[in-house]
RNA sequence: CUCUCGGUAGCUCAGCUGGAUAGAGCAUCUGCCUUCUAAGCAGAGGGUCGCAGGUUCGAAUCCUGCCCGGGAGGCCA
């Protein structure tokens, strides 16, 4: 109907000025006395001719031709134009509604899309701040393969440089713990029980393969390259252990995120862009394009990266001056790889504290002649966690970070990823524990679920009573028997598309839990004025038609989110 | 200092590609269960949209300046 209204006012516009505009809108208006859909074309038109609103809309309004599904048009305010359609208009959709699967929300774009996010390194578990990104990533990409896109859930694997060093040192430390030598354990180190844990299962793996015969010299110094030089010289195979650390750390990084229903299908290791096939790897071949585009050059024995040209605040090191590759050259490489494989946009979700190094990444892009602008990185804010009323989450310098387990422990997975994803993604979450364990209306998730469940209940009570819905004489009755609420609630019901198209343009989930929510409170509204299993079959088999498109968007909605719809509660 | 996100009801937040009378939830107050789930519903009160200018028929929304708060600014990842 919308975009009938469209097409029509864009014909009467070229045939009465001889004009084309594209930005205007057809919307709902907030007022019922404002009809069913209103538009503002005459107001945009209005300043583009310089003439007054109402008069355009006058003549706009005495162009449109008589339809069958328009019972009115109306001029009002400053010169909006309202439609008012007729009650069969307004529950027609209804029936395709339900017959179709959801193959009218796709769009025609067939896009293929790259999704690269948590991406943690596998020095630690994964916390509550990965937690978001995680429901968001997952969330996103279920949306976008409903609306038709393909997309590929991407996981960056940090499985090199120091920090992973480090992690394998800790571990190291703690295995020899358990062969009773007592070793100095560095504060640099990671002092999580994580590392004992994996120290245990080294063992059990590895034996006493490295368990060292006697002590270290370094170790008084807590220096952790010292003790690591060491550890190398004395132990020819601490490379095994530290792939050992790091895929253990990823299965148990893989196994909460399945808990949380993500569920990445690609998995990208740092170390493998340094693996030659064919003679360079891709990270060499990154660098040698850097350095044949001229935006390399040598200082202090570091190789730089010209990034400022690029409008980063200062250039950056790409190979320190131990020859060690930085991070961002590894990201690089990386990105590079990511538009090698041919897709037509990719989306970065980083937390926050990766914000600066947008910048520096897309000037990169830029050296390399890759267009930035396919890339689109989306920043997670931070997350802090409120119980009785009291901040509890981490702070980074103490290392006291709420894990991504025990928060799903504490407040179930269905909370958990309803909280991170109802709020808008780029600004900072609260995220109120209490709140998310309360089975009451209070919390979100629970209402919406629970209105499922309540249409659930009457379907079952449909069947106990051996009662039987005639979908098409309740299409045929439907607009002859529904009240103002009922066709409020079938206006709710066609939103549903906007609603994700709406977030498929922005990369948003929150409008869709906003909406989910409203829809939930409409029902039991709803549920609550009317009895539902009429004595009056006509009416009873409208109401159920209703029902059960209300629930039709209620489930998809809620798998988009990946959020149980329960059939009791 | 630079960058960035924010400041909307007592609280937590939507709305921001300019539109009609400012939107939810929580909290507060008043009602509703011998009917298919009261884990629910109905109603009421509650606002200088941080401040000051500007742009125009029209600004919470766009521009400028300022005030306040979160975050980020390594040859760590």
């Amino acid at each position: 109907m919308k975009s009938e209204i469209r097409e029509i006012l864009n014909a009467s516009v070229k045939k009465l000025y001889s004009e084309e505009i594209n930005d205007f809108d057809i919307t709902r208006p907030k007022f019922k006395s404002h009809g069913n859909w209103s538009s503002n074309i005459a107001l945009i038109l209005g300043k583009e001719l310089k003439d007054q609103p109402r008069k355009i809309a006058k003549n706009i309004v005495n162009e449109f031709p008589k339809k069958n599904w328009l019972s009115k048009i109306d001029i009002a305010g400053p010169g909006f134009i309202n439609f008012f359609l007729t009650q069969e208009a307004q529950t027609e959709f209804l029936k395709s509604f339900l017959s179709d699967d959801f193959s009218f929300i796709e769009t025609k774009e067939n896009r293929k899309i790259l999704i690269e996010y948590v991406s943690s390194n596998p020095t630690g578990p994964i916390h509550v701040g990965h937690g978001r990104g995680a429901a968001y990533g997952s969330a996103l990409a279920k949306l976008l393969r409903l609306t038709g896109d393909k997309v590929v859930e991407e996981y960056y694997v940090n499985d090199r440089g120091l920090q992973t060093d480090v992690l394998a040192l800790s571990v190291f430390l703690r295995y020899q713990e358990l062969f009773d030598l007592r070793i100095l354990f560095p504060s640099d180190c990671y002092q999580g029980d994580y590392i004992k844990k994996c120290a245990k299962s080294a063992k059990k793996y590895f034996g006493d393969k490295f368990m060292l015969k006697k002590d270290l010299k370094s170790q008084q110094s807590s220096d952790i390259s010292l003790i690591l030089e060491e550890i190398y010289k004395i132990t020819p195979d601490f490379k095994e252990l530290t792939d050992f650390c790091i895929s253990y750390q990823m299965e148990e990084i893989k196994s909460i995120l399945l808990k949380f229903k993500v569920e990445h299908e690609s998995w990208v290791s740092e170390k493998s862009l340094y693996k030659s096939s064919k003679g360079s790897s891709l990270f060499e071949t990154t660098l040698s394009e850097l350095k044949k585009n001229n935006y390399t050059y040598l200082e202090n024995d570091a190789l730089w990266f010209k990034s400022s040209e690029f409008g980063d605040e200062k250039d950056r090191v790409l190979i320190r001056n131990n020859q060690d590759p930085t991070y961002f050259a590894s990201d690089v490489a990386y990105h590079k790889f990511k538009f090698d494989r041919d897709f037509d946009q990719l989306i970065n979700i980083w937390g926050a504290d990766h914000h600066g190094y947008i910048a520096r990444l897309e000037g990169a892009l830029d050296a390399l002649n890759l267009n930035p602008k396919k890339l689109e990185t989306l920043i997670i804010q931070f997350v802090s966690l409120i119980k009785s009323g009291e901040n509890i989450s981490m702070s980074t310098r103490k290392g006291e970070f709420i894990s991504l387990e025990e928060l799903i422990k504490e407040v179930g997975v269905e909370a958990a990823r309803f909280f991170f994803l109802a709020r808008k993604s780029d600004q900072s979450l609260e995220f109120d524990i209490d709140l998310a364990k309360r089975e009451d209306k209070n919390n979100p998730v629970y209402y919406i679920q629970y209105a499922h469940a309540r249409i659930s209940s009457l379907q079952k009570e449909l069947l106990k009573r051996k009662l039987i819905i005639d979908n098409e004489n309740g299409f045929k009755k439907l607009s002859k028997v529904l009240t103002d609420l009922e066709f409020e609630i079938i206006n709710e019901i066609e939103q549903f598309q906007d609603v994700i198209q709406q977030c498929k343009k922005d990369l948003e989930i929150h409008p869709l839990c906003f909406y989910l929510r409203d829809l939930a409170s409409k029902f039991h509204s709803y549920y609550n004025a009317n009895k539902f299993i009429e004595d009056e079959k006509d009416l009873r088999d409208a109401k159920f038609i209703l029902v059960a498109a209300i629930k039709k968007v209620l489930i998809q909605g809620l798998d988009i989110l990946s959020i149980n719809a329960p059939e009791k509660m």
